[in-house]
DNA sequence: GACTAAGTCAATT
DNA sequence: AATTGACTTAGTC
């Protein structure tokens, strides 16, 4: 049996849930993240079916967006102008649908209430640090290329796993498969690519530190510098798009001079440099 | 048939 | 754009 492709479906509903087609969506993009007009734009795209009724299903689409609690709002940097935020994938939901129909999973998404709290104060510490990275000059930022001063752990990237459990019920902490659009055509042939994308998690339990971040990966392969903090408190979920490799520190770069800010924002306890010109892993 | 995920409509912010 | 609720439809057990 001739396995379908994406191009399959031509103006036939393709067998695909919202969340699926969403989740597919996100996957795909470099970062890991979309914005609203970019998740309509691939399903688009892919599937003719939708490129009518637009209203409705994206109605519907906004809809799961904001329901289910594996879809996560990020929110945009001031540097990066344009409407709406970042929508993300929980990593945690990312083996939502195993052996499933892709129509329908097994069990809904569902955050427990403290591990959801802890996210919205991490995102609330994000959006902090946005505007507190992007403020004018006159800000609190000093940007210190000489002291290290009363930083909470003085080399994040050694010392901090991600931690924590983080989803009701007996959800996993790593997907056990690739989570990619041919991933879900064809479930029974992991994608060897994302599979070295996954952040690994830590042997052993450690006490929970600060979680380090990485705001911005894609940005890492630039020169330019950029920039990461310590969260508080330790939340265990980082997106892949922040995170900074705790185990696998983010190759090339690494946390270079603390900024100091007199007041980060709810959450943050310091704020970093990130510099790609210090060393490799 | 019960349970619940998915989808729709729509009011509201 | 995003959130939420009420409701219907439909897949799974």
């Amino acid at each position: 049996m001739p396995r379908p492709s994406r191009e399959s479906y031509g103006d036939q509903k393709p067998p695909y849930s919202y969340i699926s087609l969403t989740a597919m969506a996100i996957w795909s993009s470099p970062e890991k993240m979309l914005p609203l007009s970019d998740i309509y734009r691939f399903i688009t795209e892919r599937f003719p079916y939708y490129r009518r009724n637009t209203q409705r299903w994206q109605n519907s689409l906004r809809h799961n967006l904001s329901f289910n609690d594996c879809f996560i709002k990020i929110p945009r940097r001031p540097d990066r102008p344009g409407k709406g935020a970042y929508w993300a994938l929980h990593p945690a939901a990312l083996d939502m649908f195993e052996n499933g129909s892709l129509l329908r999973r097994r069990k809904r998404f569902k955050l427990m209430k403290t591990d959801k709290d802890r996210l919205e104060n991490e995102l609330a510490a994000l959006a902090n640090i946005n505007r507190f990275m992007f403020a004018p000059p006159q800000s609190a930022i000093q940007d210190t290329t000489a002291v290290a001063p009363q930083l909470v752990h003085q080399n994040p990237a050694a010392t901090l796993p991600v931690t924590g459990s983080t989803v009701a019920s007996s959800q996993v902490q790593r997907p056990k498969r690739s989570f990619t659009i041919e991933s879900l055509i064809s479930p029974d042939k992991p994608s060897v690519q994302a599979e070295e994308e996954q952040v690994a998690a830590p042997a052993t339990a450690a006490p929970a530190p600060p979680v380090a971040f990485l705001y911005n990966p894609v940005a890492m392969t630039t020169p330019a510098p950029c920039y990461g903090g310590l969260v508080h408190p330790p939340s265990a979920y980082v997106h892949p798009s922040l995170v900074m490799g705790l185990v696998h520190p983010h190759p090339g770069f690494y946390p270079q001079h603390p900024i100091v800010a007199e007041h980060p924002g709810a959450g943050v306890s310091s704020v970093f440099r990130f510099s790609p010109t210090l060393r490799s892993v």
